[in-house]
This record gives structure tokens, C-alpha cells and sequence, in this order.
RNA sequence: GCCGAAGUGGUGGAAUUGGUAGACACGCUAGCUUGAGGGGCUAGUGAGUGAAAACUCGUGCGGGUUCAAGUCCCGCCUUCGGCACCA
């Protein structure tokens, strides 16, 4: 038996095992449950390093929780509609459904391949009817239950194709294919009010095992704000402009109002104004992305309206401002220069009034900070906190005010004008929408001819009309929506008949989910929504989809993030070809922490497969002699097992509680390392051979949630008639743990200047002379005299000269 | 611009609660093994000084707190993720 290792043939082997065996389709049991859940690829065509790095995390887990007698669902599926594919059948000229399909079985080849732990028999697609039909009936429920709402709202608009554009495809301002200046343009589109859960989004975070960086983007998303709601009478009308500002105390601050571009006034004014015009013209050039907006040069136009300000009664400028949001508050900003950088730019370039209404110690404008009220009549003196509760007070009193809670979070635009999506289920009556009712679902997505491109829905005369004062809607949801309950789906994904099951109810929530950190905030919040939506309908329990939250950093090449666009990615599939899957799983966990960005490095992965030789060279032929425990073992030979025991204690810290296979496998290569090379010959005492029997076995079961393939096959062939490796994991001796020794760290000032061994229970001042006694440490205190000592116990003395 | 991260040898990274910086690997150097190549094995490997013992410096930059700072605080720089129509 002096075999090479050949991971080609011992991975086809065991995948084939597991496969007769079904393993990993999951039932319901008595054990406790656990659901691992990776979030589910676009079938871009082939899986990337991102892809097998997301997998064999969401794998390890999983099969490390099987091991520890946990009832595993691990499944999968794909997220596929989207842009990619509408763009590829334009240039490849096949049909996105062709397209999608052909991805799909590539990359479920290669998965396959990688030996990933999934319920293949619970495997959905979301461009399927069998799964988008239940997404109508969702959005025909939401409707019921009031969530649903139609809203104009601005979209990217190609003037020479005609059509709508996604952020990605405006470049530099222009459409990517066209190249024609791209236009803003307001089309009617359907809302979901994901707001009317803002507060408990947000008061929802605290219950969950998120890293503290997603929560934080949440909260800052959700951005709960409070203040107050301002009127400001317009001269000569009846009309009121309403602001809302987090800062009331400023309120005498304010020396102009700048209204948004896209606010009705300003469109109103347009109509019989011809500068104004033009100036909304131009705002219509930026993009609607915000990172664009804010990045655009800051400008504004003088409407020539003036309101009266609620409290001082002075008139004040209307301005059009390109830098205010119709989408968030009022669409109205009040300016305040003195104590707001956006506003001091504005006011600075136009020449308007920055008059202070803040004291602090620092004195440079804008300050931005609190502080004591000065200028405001008779608020002065007050500090910024009673300023403006007082303030409020006041505006309540005259009703031109009140207190107010706002959100940055913006109801969710869910329409898309496009062809690869999942049909909204609604329909026209002489121009008036109505949603469908449950018995009139699905609305299946048409065929395309061979040759067609995949145009949208709304140049689909065939697909829209019913009758000749009926048509359907055109637009498709928003691919979000596709992912926002497909992890609750999944449940019960072979059920035809019902949304949900039983299943569903013994396997929610997610126990963890895990997916790229780019997922942090949309993806997480939208699922988050849909579930407690979908509670409040009652088709699912609990508040929350995802229990435990695992975010995996870039993979990276030369520093950067690899894409297609910068010529650096590398294909797995070649690797898993000449190294096998568990070297390619075993790189991949070795070279980084899951959270961290993972630099590619090509002689890694040689060294990952150098490690699995050496396994392999180690234990292949070799039989477990299954010998007890009752030796007298020499010092060390209990240093091995030590050894043995301590990396198991560590292994399952890194695994279950810090996510931390680099460490793990770290430990394992040391424990591996550290094993005596007479312990491995044939002639060894029997008392060598039970500790390196020993190790043996903690090695292949602690390494076989990264490499189950090389794992189990040396498992079963040294362990015969032994146990399933998949379902034993081996317990920790405490005792064997406990050390008489420790290595004692003795510094001068803070400076390491000698170590020496001492025994544990050693007195603090017995330790501190036989510290005193090293040389080194004499030549550095000499005659000096010890101020103070500082003793960690098991760990250092430091004396302080 | 706003929100969230990251920065440690030639390289990937480790240091889990403020307590030995560089674990574990890769690479490199030398030696052994081999007909050669490959592979394997042994030793060395942060920089500098030194025959050695040992010492000095050293975790993006500049300050600070502390007996002690990669870790905490303040101010910067660079890179990455997100910013609501990429998924």
C-alpha cells in the first residue's frame, strides 16, 4: 500500500458513495436542527473564486455540525433573472432562459465537483414558475395587507434605444450601448413600504448574532432621525413649503430654502419660466444614483419666490437646488450656512446670507457641532438641546411645526422595465391597475422567439394585451425581490401544492447565513422585511430570517478584486482538476480569515497539497491498532497527546465560536509537525503507538469539514469497521490539559529580558526571586532600585526601575 | 460626499481579554537524497550590530495614554465594500 495520492480518483470515489447513500438529503428528526445557508449564486456561467470560497465556509460549517450529532440542511439553488442574461442573449444571440439554463448545469457540475454537503433535492431556480408564481401571490397579498402602492419615481432614460437603463449601464452620463446623454425621466412604478417597518428593522437588530459593522450599516441606513416638521408660508399665496430638519435650534439661522428639481414647484414654475427650465434641463444630466448626485458639482437657481420665516417673520429666497433629494423628507432643505457644509458651499458660491446662531469654542465656520444659541432672538443663551425643544414649543404653538421622527429609509421601488424577470401579476382596465387574484396566478414570463432579443414586456404586444380595454402590466420585479424569501422557500421547494410546510416550520430560522460583506445592507434588509411581512400574514414564524450571519471578504489578485472587466480572475475548475477539491477547500480556508479579503497566491496552493501528501504518506496503509489507554506514558509521549488534546480544544474554538479555519488548520499542521518521526515506524512501542493512533484520528476528523474526501477515505480504510467518520467526533480530556509548567516572561521596564520555566502553583514572591536570578535580568536592574512590580499570573513579571 | 472595513517580514497571514510581534505556510539560501528534472528530507531566514551572549530598531503616517500598545484615544494617508436599477 504505498500508493501516491491521487485525489482525482479517491474524490470520484467517495462523491460517489455519498451519492448512493443519499447523505445529505435532510429529514426532520429528534436531533436539534441546524440551517446553513450560503447565499445563492447569478448562473453567470462559471462558479469564481468568491463562489468557492462563500461554499466551502458555508460546507465546513455544516459538516462540522453533523459531526457533533446536529440535523444538517444545507441546500441550494440559483438566483437567475437578472441583467447579465438579457445582455449576453443580445450577444450571443441565444434566449436568456437557453442562456440561464446552460449556466446552471455547468455550475452545478462544478459544485458538485467541490464535494459541497448540499440537498440537491430541495434545489430551486427563480426564473422557474414553479417558484416566481408564489412571488405573485406574495405581492398579491402584500396588496392586500396594504404594503403595496403605485408612485412616479425617476429613472435612467436612453433617449435612442428607448429604454431604461440600470446605474451600471450609465457611463459617464451616457447610455453604454447608445451613448446618447442620458435623460432622468419620471415613470410611474410599484412601491412596496418596506418604511412601515422601519422602527422595527431597526429595534430588531439588537436580537440578532450579526457582526457589529452590518448592524451598524443597517442602523445608519435606516438612519432614525428626530426633529421637527417647519412650515414656511409662501409670499403672496396660501401655500406652505414644508422642510424637516434634525436641527430646530438653527432655525434662526436659516437664510434660504432650496427645493428639489423634481418637487412640483419647481416643475410648475418651469412652465412659465424659461431659464428655470433650462436649469432643470441640466439637472436632469445626473445620474439618479446618489454617490453621483453628491458628487456632482453643487448648483441652484433663484426661483424668485420668497416664504416668511415661521418664527423671525423675514422674508427668505426660494432656490432650486440640484442637490436636494425629492426622495428623502420633503424634498425641501431649509438653508442653513452657518452650521452645514453643504449649505455654507451653497450660500458661498451664490452670495447668500451666513449668519451664526451657534457658539463654540471653535470658531471657524461652518461649526457643525452643538452648542450655546446666539442671534436668535429670545432663545439666545440657550444650549443646543433646550434650544430646541423650546424652539418646537414655539413652532407648535403657532402650528407652523411639530416634532417629528424621520427615516432615511425610502419605501422599495420594485418595478423594472425589462424582459428577464418576474412578471408583476397585475392588469389594466382602461389604464386603472388591478392586482390579480390568487386563481388568475401565475403570470408566466412569454417565450421569446429563436431570433428575438429579449425586448422588454412592453414591446410585447402579444404578451400585453387581453382584450382590447385590457392590458397587462409590463414592468417585472425588481430581481430582490427573488432573493428575499427564497432562504424560507428552500423549506419546502419540492411542495407544488402549498408556499410553505412543515418543513418550513421545523427548519427556520437560517441557523447561519453567509455570503460576500457587499450584501451587508439591500440583500439582508430586503429578507429581513419580506419575513416579518410575511409573518404578519401569517405564513411564516418568528421575527427574523437570519440567526447567525457570517460576511466573507473580496477574493483578490494583485490587490484587486478580480472581474472579468480587470483581467485577473482565475478559474477554479483548473485547480480542482490538478490539485483535487480538497486542496483547492483547504487553500481557501488556510490563507485568510472568512471575514477578511483573501489575496490570491498560486504557490499556496501548492503548499495546501504538500500538507495533504504528507498526510497521506503518514496514514495511508497504516491500521488502527485500537490498543487501551493504560500505559505509563513517558513525559513525551503525554506531551503528545497533550498536544493532540489542546489542538482539539482549539480546533472546535476556531470552528463554532471565531469562524477561524486558518488558525484551525494552522493547529492541525502543527500537531502534525510535532508528532516524534520513531512514533511512525512499524517497531514503535506500543505505548508510541496509541498516542500516534490517537493523533491520527484527531487529525482526520478535526480536518474532514475542510478536506472530506481525503479524509473519509483514510478514515475508512484505517479504521475498519469503525464508525461513520461523519458522525463522531472525538471528546476532549480536560485533565490531560492541565500543565505543571509554564514558561514565565520577565521583563525590565517593560522590555523582555528573560524567560524561564516555573511551576504552576509557585508562590508570587518565590517567582519574582527566581526572575531576579537570571543574569540578564541582573545586569539590567543592578544596583537600580525596584519600584514597582507588576505580576500576570502564568504569564510575566515586570519590574519597573 | 456619507456609511462600514482594512493596512503587520520578500509573500499569504498569526497574535482570541492591553502582556513574548511574526504562529502556520509560501518563497528564498545552504546541505543531503536522485542519472537529470521533479519530488522528498535537514538546517537557516524581519532589518541592523556582533565570533557569540546579547543589543538596537520594527506592525501605513504623526501625536497621546500606560509599568506594558499591532491591540486603547486624537489627527491624517492609502486601499477596498455599500450608497437604493450589478447581483
Amino acid at each position: 500500500m504505498n500508493s501516491n495520492y491521487n485525489p482525482k480518483l479517491i474524490e470520484e470515489k467517495v462523491q460517489e458513495k455519498w451519492n448512493k447513500e443519499n447523505r445529505y438529503v435532510s429529514k426532520i428528526d429528534d436531533r436539534e436542527k441546524y440551517y446553513c445557508l450560503s447565499m445563492f449564486p447569478y448562473p453567470s456561467g462559471k462558479l469564481h473564486m468568491g463562489h468557492v470560497r462563500n461554499y466551502t465556509i458555508g460546507d465546513v460549517i455544516s459538516r462540522y455540525k453533523r459531526m457533533k450529532n446536529f440535523n444538517v440542511f444545507q441546500p441550494m439553488g440559483w438566483d437567475a433573472f437578472g441583467l447579465p442574461a438579457e445582455n449576453a442573449a443580445i450577444a450571443n444571440n441565444v434566449s436568456p432562459k437557453d442562456w440561464t439554463n446552460q449556466n446552471i448545469e455547468n455550475m452545478k457540475a462544478q459544485l458538485k465537483s467541490l464535494g459541497l454537503s448540499y440537498d440537491w433535492s430541495k434545489e430551486l431556480r427563480t426564473c422557474d414558475s414553479k417558484y416566481y408564481k408564489w412571488e405573485q401571490l406574495i405581492f398579491k397579498r402584500f396588496y392586500d395587507a396594504g404594503l403595496v402602492y403605485r408612485k412616479k419615481s425617476i429613472v435612467n432614460w436612453d433617449p435612442v434605444d428607448e429604454t431604461v437603463l440600470a446605474n451600471e449601464q450609465v457611463i459617464d452620463g451616457r447610455g453604454w450601448r447608445s451613448g446618447a446623454k442620458i435623460e432622468n425621466k419620471e415613470i410611474d412604478q410599484w412601491f412596496i413600504k418596506i418604511t412601515n417597518y422601519a422602527d422595527e428593522l431597526l429595534d430588531s437588530l439588537d436580537s440578532l448574532d450579526w457582526p457589529d459593522n452590518v448592524k451598524t450599516m443597517q442602523k445608519n441606513w435606516i438612519g432614525k432621525s428626530k426633529g421637527a416638521e417647519i412650515k414656511y408660508k409662501i409670499e403672496n399665496s396660501d401655500d406652505f413649503l414644508t422642510t424637516f430638519s434634525t436641527r430646530p435650534d438653527t432655525i434662526f439661522g436659516v437664510s434660504f430654502l432650496a427645493i428639489s428639481p423634481s418637487h412640483h414647484l419647481a416643475i410648475e414654475l418651469s412652465n412659465n419660466n424659461k431659464e428655470i427650465k433650462k436649469f432643470l434641463e441640466e439637472c436632469k444630466e445626473i445620474k439618479t444614483a446618489e454617490a453621483d448626485i453628491v458628487k456632482a458639482d453643487k448648483f441652484g437657481i433663484d426661483t424668485g419666490l420668497s416664504v416668511i420665516h415661521p418664527l423671525s417673520g423675514k422674508k427668505l429666497p426660494v432656490w432650486i437646488g440640484n442637490f436636494v433629494l425629492l426622495e428623502y423628507g420633503t424634498g425641501v432643505v431649509m438653508g442653513v450656512p452657518a452650521h452645514d457644509v453643504r449649505d455654507f458651499e451653497f450660500a458661498s458660491k451664490y452670495d447668500l446670507e451666513i449668519k451664526q446662531v451657534i457658539e463654540t469654542e471653535n470658531n471657524e465656520l461652518p461649526i457643525l457641532e452643538e452648542g450655546k444659541v446666539i442671534n436668535s432672538e429670545n432663545f439666545n443663551g440657550l444650549m443646543s438641546d433646550e434650544a430646541t425643544k423650546k424652539i418646537i414649543d414655539r413652532l407648535e404653538e403657532l402650528k407652523l411645526g411639530e416634532k417629528l421622527i424621520q427615516f432615511r429609509l425610502r419605501d422599495w421601488g420594485v418595478s423594472r422595465q425589462r424582459y428577464w424577470g418576474c412578471p408583476i401579476p397585475v392588469v389594466y382596465k382602461n389604464g386603472e391597475p388591478s392586482v390579480l387574484d390568487e386563481k388568475e396566478i401565475p403570470v408566466e414570463l412569454p417565450e421569446l422567439d429563436k431570433d428575438s432579443p429579449p425586448i422588454p414586456l412592453s414591446q410585447n404586444k402579444e404578451f400585453l394585451k387581453i382584450r382590447d380595454d385590457i392590458a397587462r402590466e409590463s414592468d417585472t420585479f425588481d430581481t430582490f425581490m427573488d432573493s428575499s424569501w427564497y432562504y424560507a422557500r428552500f423549506t419546502s421547494a419540492d411542495n407544488d401544492k402549498n408556499i410553505f410546510d412543515e418543513n418550513t416550520k421545523y427548519w427556520l430560522p437560517v441557523d447561519l447565513y453567509i455570503g460576500g460583506i457587499e450584501h451587508a445592507i439591500l440583500h439582508l434588509l430586503y429578507s429581513r422585511f419580506f419575513h416579518k411581512a410575511l409573518r404578519d400574514i401569517g405564513l411564516v414564524e418568528g421575527d427574523e430570517p437570519f440567526k447567525r450571519l457570517l460576511t466573507q471578504g473580496m477574493v483578490l489578485k494583485d490587490g484587486a478584486k478580480m472581474s472579468k472587466s480587470k483581467g485577473n480572475t482565475v478559474d477554479p475548475q483548473s485547480y480542482i482538476e490538478k490539485y483535487g477539491a480538497d486542496t483547492v477547500r483547504l487553500y481557501m480556508m488556510f490563507t485568510s480569515h472568512p471575514e477578511q479579503s483573501l489575496e490570491w497566491s498560486e504557490s499556496s496552493v501548492e503548499g495546501a497539497s504538500r500538507f495533504l501528501k504528507k498526510i497521506w504518506k503518514l496514514i495511508n496503509g497504516k491500521k488502527y491498532n485500537r490498543l487501551s489507554s493504560r500505559f505509563d506514558f513517558t513525559k513525551e509521549e503525554l506531551s503528545l497527546r497533550r498536544k493532540s488534546h489542546a489542538t482539539l480544544k482549539k480546533v472546535e474554538n476556531d470552528y463554532e465560536v471565531r469562524f477561524s479555519f486558518n488558525t484551525a488548520i494552522a493547529a492541525i499542521m502543527e500537531l502534525l509537525n510535532f508528532i516524534p518521526d520513531e512514533y511512525k515506524n512499524e517497531n514503535s512501542l506500543d505505548s508510541q503507538k496509541y498516542c500516534l493512533d490517537e493523533a491520527i484520528l484527531f487529525i482526520l476528523q478535526m480536518l474532514s469539514p475542510i478536506a472530506p474526501h481525503i479524509c473519509e477515505y483514510l478514515w475508512d480504510s484505517f479504521y475498519e469497521d469503525g464508525p461513520s467518520i461523519e458522525c463522531s467526533w472525538p471528546e476532549i480530556s480536560e485533565t490531560l490539559l492541565e500543565i505543571e509548567e509554564f514558561e514565565l516572561i520577565v521583563q525590565v521596564n517593560g522590555k523582555v529580558r528573560g524567560k524561564v520555566n516555573i511551576n504552576k502553583g509557585s508562590e508570587q514572591k518565590e517567582i519574582e526571586n527566581i526572575a531576579l536570578n537570571i543574569e540578564n535580568v541582573k545586569n539590567y536592574i543592578n544596583d537600580s532600585e525596584v519600584k514597582k512590580v507588576i505580576y500576570v499570573k502564568n504569564k510575566l513579571v515586570n519590574f519597573v526601575i
